[in-house]
DNA sequence: TGAATTCAGTAACATATGTTACAATATGCA
DNA sequence: TGCATATTGTAACATATGTTACTGAATTCA
């Protein structure tokens, strides 16, 4: 393992506190494997058996909920230095609840589920940046339960532009995906969500330059998402 | 902590592979708290901090979302030996996702994150446990956001009574809870919940006689769980 | 037992979102 | 550069679910 690839795995929550060197240490006592996929390659099938942890060192993937009848929407965006699916890894049904595909060309460190025991144990650090890892899954799946029962595709698309405006630091911000993936993302259809934008371009609170998303009435957005009619 | 008590903390999954005198030990050699609360009594309100891991001794409790306009969905609810919230208590952010509220009198049992830290450092298997149990709550609530997003309100009915009847070994089923505590695990209205049943009573497949359903055609009922028209 | 309260079914209606299909752009590639 | 493809917006329509309000049945409790 190149020390450019230990420091990308330094760089993954579950390493935090751990120093380049104590990773190396790690990773050389323990099996591990790298792999590498296309774009649009399926990792993983939802209901596969998940039993070496998966760590991003290049490149993005998705993990997705498909239905039967083609539909599907995005849980998370997943990118370099992070893990996937720690959770599933220790539940006493490993089997994937999603299907894990790569958005782009990608590189994944994958360390057998023995290793990740025997580290959560040596490892007091290690064991509690997992525990950290899965409470905070848990949470975001929460709060996503939550945004898809309570919150209207109009409120949906105010709370996430305000959230990327926050991150951006900016009131223009700049859209990372297409409609189509952002409407995967909240779990609508895209004609829906395309309505909702223009819903917003009419009433003067949004403005659209392609991917560039310009707020002009950011007071009317934080109301909209407080449910103010 | 009472002999009664201790066995019921062994039912607990978090302490399975320990023995009883194991964990009276952990338990003397820790700091815990037992408190009692009335029915409808609300335990955490969602953004609490969570700082003692809760397990039930006695009763049951929910863990429901609420949005500001008096709407609920429940998440899920946990009984005798359950534990409450176990991934919140790592988590970057410890604050409660849902508000836990007491279905019944309840008794608890409360430990400091403290003491479950160093109870998984100790205890090998507690780590483990502790481990599958949120990993499988993870699955639970990737399940829920399928459930919530790609299933009909008839596909829930079909889809949780098929359980319900597994579970119970009967095709004649005993609802534990009210029709308007069903519409708030499934999260929908109530009337559209009834008008579902109806559309079952209307076709033949169920047959209701108070909180027993009689599922009549269990393929019908397999086949719309599948998407069958 | 009877009154009060909760629970469940129903109907008419409102509304949000999905569906389909098409046209207009934008984008990428040969 | 120009063609092919993907992306986006739009409109008309279909549909599932929510809302409200009412009734009758069941349950609780005094």
């Amino acid at each position: 393992m190149t020390n450019k690839d230990i420091s990308i795995v330094s760089e993954c929550s579950l390493f935090s506190g751990l120093n380049d060197s104590e990773i190396k240490d790690i990773l050389d006592s323990n099996r591990y494997n790298v792999k590498n996929y296309h774009k649009d390659a399926i990792l993983r099938f939802q209901g596969d058996e998940y039993t070496d942890l998966m760590i991003i060192l290049d490149g993005e993937i998705n993990a997705e909920i498909h239905n039967p009848d083609g539909k599907k929407i995005t849980i998370e965006t997943l990118k370099k230095s992070d893990a996937v699916a720690t959770g599933i890894l220790f539940a006493s049904d490993n089997t994937l609840p999603v299907t894990v595909v790569a958005k782009t060309d990608i590189r994944v460190l994958l360390i057998p589920k023995k290793s990740i025991i025997s580290l959560c144990q040596k490892n007091e650090k290690f064991l509690l940046n997992y525990l950290k890892d899965e409470g905070n899954k848990i949470i975001f799946l929460a709060e996503k339960i939550r945004l898809f029962k309570f919150n209207s595709i109009n409120q949906k698309i105010a709370c996430h532009l305000l959230s990327l405006s926050k991150k951006q630091g900016t009131e223009s911000i700049k859209l990372p995906y297409s409609r189509e993936q952002l409407a995967n993302l909240f779990g609508v259809a895209r004609p829906s969500l395309s309505r909702g934008f223009s819903e917003f371009y009419d009433l003067g609170i949004l403005k659209s330059e392609g991917k560039i998303i310009h707020i002009l009435d950011i007071n009317r957005i934080k109301e909209i998402i407080s449910g103010v009619e």
